[in-house]
DNA sequence: CTGAAAAAATGACAATCGTCAGTTATTGTA
DNA sequence: TACAATAACTGACGATTGTCATTTTTTCAG
């Protein structure tokens, strides 16, 4: 159970803070953007922002994961990203001045620092090394979907499966991964009971093991493999 | 046929300016854009650059159309963007500073202008506007593939086909969508064959009419039908 | 204008994957 | 601890879509 002291949290002495990009970029003291920024404790599954509204600030992630989906003609969720630790999350639209093309959601329970939008840009403004920073950001990203559609479009659901498996060890670290079947159909873009019996099949080929929801990679070497290079 | 006489190319009289980035956001003058520019005329299917490679700079479309595409595992292309005039192509990677991930390549003859790396961050740090207008361009893209992911995820084949001829109607303006069969696939993100038995299909439907290689939408309402909201 | 090369089109077939309908297991809470 | 709600799983089945092989059409260079 997380610590709900988020009154506690500051930048100075934030877990996160060397993975952000205030760590990585920025200058600044911590107890700059400490004195800009709240902080609130989120359940699980809870709402961070909604698609169609318009940003009011910027999300840093102190502690736990949240998803950031759209929404399909049918309403089905579509994973673009899972955010972890340190990262900000929701500031795309603030320059791009459209209202917020994804939602965001929690996963687990969660620490996320606010700041808002004047202040952000205010900063973004002022420091040209988090300007900077932002731009690599928003670059890289792009490069990364390009890989992501050309995945979606052209490997099968196993490949992908594999591929996903991959990244998201990546994001759980030394946890293992945690999430819903039909969140991870939604990253994946597949049904949910071909993602079940895919799973399946996996364990059976000895790659992973399955504790109920959690799963535990054990073949790393072969989901390479199957996801190609 | 193009006019080859490139050299001619300026930006004061660019037809294409107002749509570009520097019609929208630069207040400088299009001379001083002019001065630092090179431009060259480059024949159908030739390369623009190519990922892998550093980016010495960035394109601007002067005229004609330039797909910019990855490729999946098995070298097969996934067209992430098709560019008309105006558009400036290649410069995410100058900020994020990797190679590029995704190559271009004339889908006609094409006179496209050149800024090199320098001068282009040098406007960016210079001027506030441009910097914002390129901010903005990275975070609406960025947005817009959400959708796209989205899109291929869980859309069939056929009402994919009907959205990207929506897209292609729109790029390709009062022209007559010109693609070959295998580069339509490629962004639709299926196999060659399939496309072209889809195609037959909407003829029959009355959606469209095939003239060859070119493609004349005649009921654009049912392609929005077809393709979902 | 002609022939070779490239592109478009067609047919046959099988595998992948999604859908629907139902069962079993797990979780969280009263 | 028990029960309701949610999530995980299974089975059956068919439609969609990819693959391969081949033919027809179009393009383009000489």
């Amino acid at each position: 159970m997380l610590d709900k002291s988020h009154k506690n949290i500051s930048c100075s002495t934030c877990a996160a803070r060397k993975d952000t990009i205030f760590g990585n970029y920025c200058e600044c003291d911590a107890s700059a953007v400490d004195s800009i920024k709240s902080s609130a404790y989120y359940k699980k599954n809870q709402p961070v922002f909604l698609e169609g509204s318009f940003p009011r600030g910027v999300y840093c992630l102190n502690q736990g994961k949240v998803k950031v989906f759209a929404r399909g003609d049918e309403g089905k969720e579509q994973i673009i990203h899972i955010a972890k630790e340190g990262e900000i999350i929701g500031f795309r639209s603030m320059f791009s001045e459209e209202p917020y093309k994804v939602s965001a959601s929690t996963l687990e329970e969660c620490n996320i620092c606010f700041i808002n939008k004047e202040d952000f840009l205010n900063m973004i403004d002022t420091n040209p090394t988090l300007r900077n920073g932002i731009m690599k950001e928003l670059s890289k990203e792009l490069g990364d979907r390009a890989m992501f559609i050309t995945n979606m479009a052209q490997k099968s659901v196993r490949e992908r499966l594999a591929f996903s498996l991959i990244i998201l060890a990546d994001i759980y670290g030394d946890e293992q991964i945690n999430l819903t079947r039909e969140d991870m159909a939604n990253f994946i873009g597949t049904a949910t009971e071909t993602l079940i019996r895919l799973l399946k099949d996996f364990k059976e080929e000895g790659i992973l093991e399955i504790h109920t929801r959690k799963l535990e990679i054990t073949n790393k070497e072969k989901l390479f493999q199957i996801a190609g290079k």
